[in-house]
DNA sequence: TCTGGGGTCCTAGGACCC
DNA sequence: TCTGGGGTCCTAGGACCC
């Protein structure tokens, strides 16, 4: 049997942690720049505020229902997971982490799967202060509408201590009534357009599709909803991942705080970005060959526009300076004059371990000293970031000469690309400077 | 005025190989 | 006049996840 963890309404419930005054009121949390609605209390939800909702639409609602709200801060939101999956994974051997707020864990061997769950969950609440669901089933696809069955649906809500809820499906007539509750929209690998299909073919919940011809499916939608079928119907095709996969690429791109039109600004948060992204690829221990870099405009804008460029290198790098030259190349061959952008970033990909590198023939110099030079100072950049804060040592630019000027302020330097996070809570647990101070 | 960020996997079609 | 069979690799685009 495989069981899904989730934290309920785990953003919400992080803010809740050092405010307790947020707990019984309607509390929601933004998206990065402040943009949409991304986790909602229990109260939110009964308000009828939607997950996904521009904030701009609905200010006037939240307001007029008192509710509270925070932008995201996901360096806090990070080390609150860490703690949980620490937790399972100190009790138990088979454990993916699936997301930030979930983990599928492996009960082969466990008796009593439903009264060992009931502990992590209530170990979990007690340790850290979050409460979580967890759904037990035969497959990965049945654990996940299981665990949102019993978080929704009244007949099993609140069925142990403390908002915490633990299901096991063994019972035929449990497994019925939960994919009878289960739309099509609401499976795991079933999206907008495939439940549009579903629909459109007398497909409309969980039950319909375990019954629904698999031949047919396979042949219109291919081998992943294929997939989903059989899970559907108690046959395993996703397994439990216990060791982290080599990431493909890493990404670093933010909407800007405000619409940008100038190369110089945009610049500029693209060089942040890309030492963001460089460093990503540093923690793995890794050398990347390819650089993407995009930049598009609103999709609600008039004059929509969007290009990305991409250039693969001859030798697999980590060298701050040569991925940031590609980039600025990149850059300069997609920007456009006249537009109002919103958004650029990086994409670093085909990564390759430090060990086994292709070098080129054609360098003249002495490859493996060039290589060992590079690596060398870019963990100078790390060591010396790592002891004195991140961001200290840094890539100069043409536009950051200010930074050395006496009128040097680095908050207008960047305010005009800088996301909002206007209702930004404090780093409670990463922050020296945030840490809660308790009066006696 | 204002609409997130970071990923993965699959498929079809083109180009190429012997 | 008539033109095979069996592959691989790469890429772009689509769909999905949290």
């Amino acid at each position: 049997m495989i069981a899904l963890l989730d934290c309920n309404n785990f953003y919400v419930s992080c803010e809740r942690l050092f405010n307790p005054r947020l707990i019984g009121k309607p509390v929601v949390v933004l998206s990065n720049n402040d943009g949409c609605i991304i986790s909602r209390s229990d109260e939110a939800k009964e308000i009828g505020i939607k997950m996904g909702e521009p904030f701009f639409k609905i200010r006037s609602t939240l307001l007029n229902n008192k509710v509270i709200v925070r932008s995201s801060n996901y360096s806090f939101y990070g080390d609150i997971s860490n703690r949980i999956m620490n937790i399972l994974k100190e009790d138990l051997s088979e454990v993916e982490v699936y997301s930030i707020d979930e983990a599928f864990f492996n009960l082969k061997k466990i008796q009593n799967r439903e009264d060992k769950c009931i502990d992590l969950a209530n170990k979990i609440l007690k340790w850290t202060g979050i409460p979580v669901s967890i759904g037990i089933a035969k497959t990965k696809t049945l654990a996940k509408i299981t665990n949102r069955v019993i978080k929704k649906n009244k007949r099993y809500k609140n069925i142990s201590f403390n908002y915490s809820n633990v299901l096991e499906v063994n019972k035929s007539d449990d497994l019925l009534y939960i994919l009878k509750n289960t739309e099509v929209e609401d499976i795991w690998g079933v999206g907008k357009k495939l439940s549009i299909f579903l629909k459109k073919n007398n497909i409309n919940n969980a039950h319909d599709l375990k019954e629904c011809d698999e031949n047919f499916i396979r042949k219109e939608k291919g081998v992943v909803l294929q997939r989903t079928v059989l899970e559907l119907r108690g046959t395993k095709c996703n397994y439990i991942q216990i060791t982290v996969p080599i990431k493909k690429s890493i990404c670093v791109s933010r909407s800007f705080g405000n619409k940008l039109i100038s190369y110089d600004s945009i610049r500029s948060a693209l060089i942040v970005y890309t030492q963001k992204a460089a460093s990503k690829v540093r923690v793995n221990n890794l050398f990347c060959r390819v650089i993407t870099v995009f930049l598009k405009t609103s999709r609600y804008e008039k004059n929509f526009y969007a290009n990305s460029k991409t250039y693969t290198l001859i030798e697999p790098t980590i060298d701050l300076r040569v991925i940031w030259k590609t980039a600025e190349n990149l850059l300069k061959s997609i920007y456009k004059n006249h537009h109002l952008y919103s958004k650029v970033g990086i994409i670093l990909s085909e990564f390759h371990d430090a060990k086994f590198i292709q070098q080129s023939l054609i360098k003249s110099k002495c490859n493996l000293e060039v290589k060992n030079n590079e690596i060398i100072l870019m963990k100078l950049i790390d060591d010396i970031n790592g002891r004195f804060g991140y961001g200290k040592l840094r890539l100069s630019s043409d536009c950051d000469k200010n930074f050395f000027s006496k009128e040097n302020n680095k908050k207008d330097q960047n305010s005009a690309w800088q996301m909002k996070s206007n209702y930004r809570s404090p780093c409670y647990t990463t922050s020296w400077c945030d840490i809660p101070i308790v009066k006696v």
